[in-house]
RNA sequence: GGGGAGGUUCCCGAGUGGCCAAAGGGGGCAGACUGUAAAUCUGUUGGCUCCGCCUUCGAAGGUUCGAAUCCUUCUCUCCCCA
């Protein structure tokens, strides 16, 4: 099979590693972090200053436009990139973790999920093949498998069901996206919850179907800092190198630089774009609340050197008053800074690994992120 | 001048004899947020030597074992009529 993904520089002294991957919509530069757009918007954002930020990829979630607007509406506008005047790379999470996080409502089966619609309570069923087939009518540029997400601390034979019934998703969504007029690209998820054994065999297993990309699943679901890296660590060195890596759901600077460590290409995360709505912001000396006191008075940016409209337009204490009067703007400025200050990082990520001084350049940055803190 | 309603903790506003440092909002302060049911949620908001005590419900007196709640006077605000 063509592989989508180019290496283009290994790090001398580390696995992270800078490449190209060809999607659809044109190349994308990785590693690279992806912005949550679950309903085809990214919240607050227009889609036009996520692309001028940078961005040529973004998430939306085939659960939620399942749901609503509907595959009639998304076939009649001819998919998503149509509908929501996106024409750049859309990847769409199956909907496996909205089983995990909905799960109140659910019911997994061999065959697929039945579970309860949290907008008016009807009840569906997805498969596999049936979510392979949304992702193509949204016409994503990147479709994930259906998979079993599952919470820490669950016994290993619940581990494993989950885990085997990934796997047999994996299988199926393959077979049908294989027979379909494909032109999206298909990845697989990584399960096996926290037991080695598992994420292991899941890894190999992922590896050989042959999927153009693979993600990991099932981190940054409440485990510890440190059981995240040891899992991360562990589970990465069994995915084959030619194609890329996503890790799904993570996306602070320290957990990103972990991944960047362990050679992975992909990451997407709402926590920028939540914690934005919210009054957090990244800076790099961690992530800062505008709406404490403390920044009252004053009348420096969020960030030294972000070019972002708040930045180089507000002061803290002006983006403060704003949260504390409710606008809009409050988080529409707080949000664009902290997707703006991302692709900053991850093009300081990508420079450094070119420089082969990733190692360095990971040190002094988590040195200044945690001293703060 | 006559009649009526009312003054509660930062604000609004419940409470009409003990379970009241006083419901509920708001505001303030703080925290959380990691494949988005989130422009959301949580905690806290009189003081202290903090498992108890002190001060507080317009003011001052009084009744009572006990009062934000009952009585008296004063004071202030609002509404209606003249």
């Amino acid at each position: 099979m063509d592989t989508i993904y180019r290496l283009t520089h290994q790090d001398a002294n580390s696995k992270a590693r800078c490449g190209i991957m060809s999607l659809p919509h044109g190349d994308v530069i990785t590693p690279q972090f992806m912005p949550v757009g679950t309903n085809g918007t990214v919240k607050g954002m227009y889609h036009e200053t996520v692309s001028n930020l940078g961005y040529n990829l973004i998430l939306a979630n085939t659960y939620h436009l399942y749901l609503r607007p509907g595959t009639d509406v998304l076939d009649s506008y001819h998919g998503l990139h149509n509908f929501s005047n996106w024409n750049h790379n859309i990847l769409t999470d199956s909907g496996g973790f909205q089983i995990f996080s909905l799960s109140q409502l659910r019911k997994i089966k061999e065959e697929g999920v039945i579970f309860q619609s949290h907008i008016d309570g009807s009840r569906h069923q997805l498969t596999p093949e049936k979510v392979v087939d949304i992702q193509t009518i949204i016409g994503s540029d990147i479709l994930m498998c259906l998979d079993v997400c599952t919470p820490p601390d669950i016994p290993y034979r619940e581990a494993r069901k989950a885990w085997e019934t990934t796997r047999l998703w994996a299988h199926r969504s393959f077979d049908h996206w294989s027979k379909s007029e494909k032109r999206g690209n298909l990845f697989g998820i990584v399960q096996g919850n926290f037991f080695k054994d598992l994420r292991k065999e899941s890894a190999l297993a992922l590896s050989e179907i042959g999927f153009p990309g693979i993600a990991i699943g099932g981190l940054s679901v409440g485990e510890t800092s440190s059981q995240f890296a040891d899992y991360l660590e562990y589970t990465t060195q069994f995915l084959p190198l030619n194609v890329p890596r996503y890790v799904m759901g993570i996306g602070t600077p320290d957990y990103i630089l972990e991944a960047v460590s362990n050679g992975i290409d992909l990451f997407d995360c709402v926590l920028a774009t939540r914690s934005g709505r919210n009054g957090s912001v990244f800076t790099d000396d961690g992530m800062i609340q505008l709406k404490r006191a403390t920044h009252e008075f004053d009348h420096g940016p969020i960030q030294q050197g972000c070019t972002c409209t708040a930045c180089t337009k507000y002061s803290r204490g002006y983006l403060r008053h704003v949260f504390k009067a409710k606008e809009m703007i409050a988080g529409m400025l707080a949000t664009e800074h902290n997707l703006a200050y991302l692709y900053n990082f991850m093009e300081r990520i990508r420079e450094a690994i070119n420089n082969n001084s990733f190692t360095e350049f990971k040190k002094s940055y988590l040195e200044r992120y945690y001293a703060k803190k």
